[in-house]
DNA sequence: GACTGTGAAGCCATTCACAGCT
DNA sequence: AGCTGTGAATGGCTTCACAGTC
């Protein structure tokens, strides 16, 4: 079996792909050419054959892609085939506004329930998902099948949030907390940190200003 | 004078260095070696003394780092020295919750005010900062001398934002909406995209089971 | 003629390994 | 002896350019 390591940066670029497939499939086009998806998501027309060849043969040679057969592929090897389940801990700003967010739920994400440790919130309902105490946390992950956790809790907490999570058998974290989580090597973690990406912006910013003058 | 190009990743990394380094120094630590903070935010020794080096020699050869020094240099480096000035478009669920995120306060970024069509939003307040119809964007990011404009609305409006934003004079854009925007190249854009993060990680749950069974 | 799929080349980032300070 | 700063080596991703197919 030959096995090529995937760039993470290819994987990026596919989901992205497959948003912008899933936007011209709405049109009604029928094929589209590799330089056509690169205008519309920003990229070289070279950089999206070769994500799309690490997977197979999606194309036709003096034809293109068909738009919904290749958005089918996509959504197949980003895992999206199936369902997920999912958990959030935290039911503050963030953890509620990620609930409410409808990009999850169009991509087959099923948020089951959220976590906090405040009493006050304990009970409430978001979109249909319960607000529960962290000492259900591992009854629901066992019961439900919840595959990943999103951490939407203070910095300060994140680790013993992460741990919890652990413990109760996620396979995944989706990490919204300003914080480097350790975690066995078996479970897979992203981060999603919100200063990082507007101090790039600030660091270009002066970065670029500083160079009209030199 | 001699440039040499930076790396975006170097950024990404200065920016939980500055995270790490900041928790350190409140416990009182002193000085800190190229390993200690490599084993902190989980990257190579290597790789944090390379990362600083673009920028200077902050350390000092058999001892380490001044905590509170490297600290200070870079959040220089990263244009936190100054303040920024930050508007939100759409004040839905992603808007307010990012208006009441302390992560962006504590690091200089001041939101002044956010920007909706609905107008039973209009009027209202969040953290102090106001609601307001998007007719009043332009005269707001003049007259505040507004940096950087968030685009929190639903992907089939975020383009238009965009515009709106360029026009208004922001100098740079973050993006959560999860689809590509086009502005003119002296215009700085990041997008931060919940669902390819969460999708990656799909990717890999799949991509490892898979294997598992080769 | 048009467009994909892909080896090869080029480019960029990370790691190595050691010289240079303290 | 300990740790930084850095040229050189490595590894990985992107672009090039063209053979292959429709």
């Amino acid at each position: 079996m030959k096995t090529l390591k995937i760039p993470e940066a290819t994987i990026t670029r596919l989901s992205v792909y497959s948003r912008f497939l899933s936007q011209v499939d709405q049109k009604g086009i029928v094929t589209i050419s590799s330089v056509e998806i690169a205008d519309g998501v920003g990229v070289s027309p070279a950089q999206v054959r070769k994500d799309l060849a690490y997977f197979g043969e999606f194309g036709t040679r003096g034809v293109g892609y068909n738009v919904q057969d290749l958005h089918m592929h996509i959504l197949k090897i980003l895992g999206l085939a199936q369902d997920w389940t999912v958990v959030i801990v935290g039911a503050g700003h963030l953890g509620s506004a990620l609930t409410m967010y409808n990009g999850f739920r169009g991509r087959g994400f099923r948020i089951v329930a959220l976590f906090d440790q405040d009493p006050a919130k304990i009970g409430s309902e978001y979109n249909g998902a319960p607000v529960l105490p962290m000492d259900k946390l591992k009854d629901i992950v066992q019961s439900k099948k919840v595959d990943i956790g999103m951490v939407a809790v203070p910095a300060e907490h994140a680790q013993d949030v992460a741990d919890s999570l652990v413990d109760a058998g996620v396979a995944a974290i989706l990490n919204f907390a300003p914080r480097v989580l350790s975690v066995p090597n078996n479970i897979e973690v992203r981060n999603v940190d919100l200063s990082v990406n507007l101090e790039i912006l600030t660091f270009n910013l002066v970065f670029n200003r500083d160079y009209q003058k030199a």
